[in-house]
DNA sequence: GCCAACGTTGGC
DNA sequence: GCCAACGTTGGC
């Protein structure tokens, strides 16, 4: 009997370009990388309860013009501590956090496909598949977030929908 | 640069 | 346990 496949759960998480982008992902050795300094108690359950090996997760650019989508990652390693928490020269230090009592978890995420085109906030809330989407509620603050089959499937459909337009006009 | 929204801290 | 003050996030 073939095993049932446990379905994959689907991610967002944003990172600011100037810290750190998903060009320095692809640059990465293994063009994997930690996803270290996340400080926040929801954002890391999340990771330490949800994210599984082979989880999708997309890559979002926060704080800069324009906000986007700009590619897909998977998860490679399931959460473990995040070591810089309690490594004072680091910019996300916590004087509470120690390799006794951790507090932060952080995982591993490998490159799966940067978008030929970003996609923009603007595009992303034309879309009615996505008007419940977390990433465009209102103040919402999440670094790492879930995100429903729906709104992935149509994030993906969006971008090859857009990469095709591109390669027509440049034909 | 502004500021709304949010999470955390700490006094009480 | 409440809530004001504060710091941060992140769109605009």
């Amino acid at each position: 009997m073939p095993k049932e496949k446990p379905s994959k759960n689907l991610w967002l998480v944003k990172s600011e370009p100037d810290c750190f982008s998903i060009q320095d992902l692809a640059d990465a050795p293994d063009q994997t990388t930690c996803w270290d300094g996340v400080r926040n108690y929801q954002a890391r359950n999340f990771m330490r309860d949800g994210m599984k090996k082979g989880d999708r997760v997309l890559f979002y650019h926060s704080s800069t013009d324009p906000a986007s989508i700009v590619g897909v990652t998977e998860v490679v390693r399931e959460a473990y501590p995040d070591h810089t928490a309690w490594d004072p020269s680091e910019g996300h230090y916590d004087p509470k956090a120690s390799p006794e009592n951790p507090i932060w978890q952080m995982v591993d995420l490998r490159l799966v496909e940067i978008f030929p085109v970003p996609l923009t906030r603007d595009m992303l809330r034309e879309e009615p598949t996505l008007q419940e989407m977390e990433l465009l509620r209102r103040g919402s603050r999440l670094s790492v977030q879930p995100v429903t089959k729906d709104e992935f499937k149509t994030v993906l459909r969006l971008s090859r929908k857009l990469a095709r337009s591109v390669d027509t006009a440049e034909g």
